[in-house]
DNA sequence: GTAAGTTTCAAACATCCGTTTAGTGGTGAT
DNA sequence: ATCACCACTAAACGGATGTTTGAAACTTAC
C-alpha cells in the first residue's frame, strides 16, 4: 500500500513538473520535495531519472492508444477510405475521452507530448517508436487512401508539417493562449482551438493529394 | 587581432554545437575546447553564457531581417494587399539569400530558430522579441490585408499554426530530412521541401479568412 | 515473537557546470 | 623605460545534479 501511494505520488509530481518545465530542466531533488518523499525513492522505485521519465508517459499513452485503437477500429467498418478530418478526429476525441473531464491534466499531457519531441531524449523517442510504432503505422495505412495521388515523398512531408503544427501547439497551449488573450481579449476555448487547428491541418493535409 | 580571431572561433563553435545539441545541453568546456581557446575567453569576451547565446542569434539574425525588411520595402509599393504566398516566399528567399550558399548554415540557423521558441530561453526570447519585435508587427500588418474578414481570433491562432509547423520543420530539419530518406528512398532537396512547407502553410492560413 | 523481506531515510559520493580570480605576457603611448 | 591597458591562461570556487550506501523502520509470514 505504502509503495503504490509513494509511487504514484511520485508520477503525479513528476508529469506535472516535467510538462511546466521540461525533463532536464526538472531535478529530482524538486519532484521528490513535491511529492513529499525522500529523495532516494525515484532511484530504489525507477531505477534512474531516464525510466521515470518513461514511466510517466506510460501511465498516459497507454490507456490513450487503446482507446485510439478502438476508434479507428470502429471507423475501419464503416468504408474504406475515410475523409482527413475523420481521421484528425479520431485523435482529439481520444485525447478529450481520457483525459478531458480534467483540462489541467489534458494541457499537461499535451506539453508532455511536444516535449516528447522538442526536447532532445533520444531514450524517450525511441522508447516511444518501439512500444507505440505500430498505431503510427496503422493510422497513416489509413490516412493513405484519404489523399489519392500523393507520392510517398508527399505524404511523408505533408504529414509531418501537420504532426508539427499540433505538436507545437501542444507544446506551447498554455503560453499561447495566454498570448492570444492578450492580443485579441479573447480567451479561446480549448475545443474552438482544437477545431481551428483540425481545419488548419485537414486543409494543409489535402495539398499532398494530386486528385 | 588576436581577440577577433578568438571572438569568432567562439562564436563559429557555438553556433554549431548550440544548433547540434541545444543550450542547455551544450557546456562552455565543449564549447571553448572545440574552438581550441581558454574556458575563461567565454565570461572574458561575452561576460555569460546567456550573453554568448545572445551573440550567436545576434550575428545570424541581423542581416537577416535587413534582407527581409528590403524585401517587404520592395512589394509593398507593387499592391496595397499582398498574396499569403508571396508574404511566406520573402521570408524563405532572405534564409536563402544571407546563408544559401552554405547549406550547413542555413540548416544549423533553421535549428538555432526552432531552438529559440521550443527551448526554455526566457532571456532570449525576451532578447528577440526586444530586437526584432518590430519586423515581426510589420510582417503580420502586412498579412492581415490577404486574408479578408479574419477576426483577430483566427488571425491570431492560424497565424500561430503556420508559425508552428515552421518552426517544428526547421528545429528537426535534418533528423526529418533523414527519416524521410529512410522512409521513401528520396533525399528530398532543400527547395522542395520548402516549397511544399509554403503551400501547407498558406492552404492552412486562407482558413483564417471568411470571404 | 522472531525472522525475512520491503520500503524509507539521512548522508555522502562523484561529476559536472558557469563563473571568478590572480597572475603572465605582450603592445602601444608618453 | 615606464606605465597603462589588453588578451589570455591555469587553477580554483561554489553550487547543483543523479546516484549509491548502510542503517533504520515497517510489513508480512510462520
Amino acid at each position: 500500500m505504502a509503495q503504490k501511494e509513494t509511487v504514484e505520488r511520485i508520477l503525479d509530481a513528476a508529469e506535472v513538473l516535467f510538462a511546466e518545465r521540461g525533463f532536464a530542466e526538472t531535478s529530482l531533488r524538486t519532484i521528490t520535495s513535491t511529492a513529499g518523499v525522500n529523495l532516494a525513492a525515484v532511484n530504489y522505485h525507477f531505477g534512474s531519472k531516464k525510466a521515470l521519465i518513461q514511466a510517466v508517459f506510460e501511465r498516459f499513452l497507454d490507456p490513450l492508444v487503446d482507446d485510439i485503437s478502438r476508434r479507428l477500429e470502429e471507423i475501419s467498418h464503416t468504408s474504406d477510405t475515410i475523409e482527413v478530418e475523420t481521421l484528425l478526429r479520431v485523435l482529439s476525441s481520444a485525447v478529450y475521452d481520457v483525459h478531458g473531464r480534467n483540462t489541467n491534466r489534458a494541457t499537461a499531457f499535451m506539453r508532455l507530448l511536444g516535449l516528447a519531441y522538442t526536447q532532445s531524449q533520444a531514450h524517450l523517442r525511441n522508447y516511444i517508436s518501439e512500444n507505440y510504432g505500430e498505431i503510427f503505422q496503422r493510422y497513416g495505412g489509413m490516412l493513405k487512401p484519404a489523399l489519392p495521388g500523393a507520392t510517398a515523398e508527399d505524404l511523408f512531408w505533408y504529414t509531418h508539417f501537420a504532426l508539427g503544427t499540433a505538436i507545437f501547439t501542444m507544446s506551447n497551449f498554455d503560453a499561447l493562449r495566454a498570448m492570444g488573450e492578450n492580443d485579441t481579449g479573447q480567451r479561446t476555448p480549448v475545443n474552438a482551438i482544437v477545431d481551428r487547428l483540425t481545419v488548419f491541418m485537414a486543409s494543409g493535409l489535402k495539398n499532398a493529394s494530386h486528385d
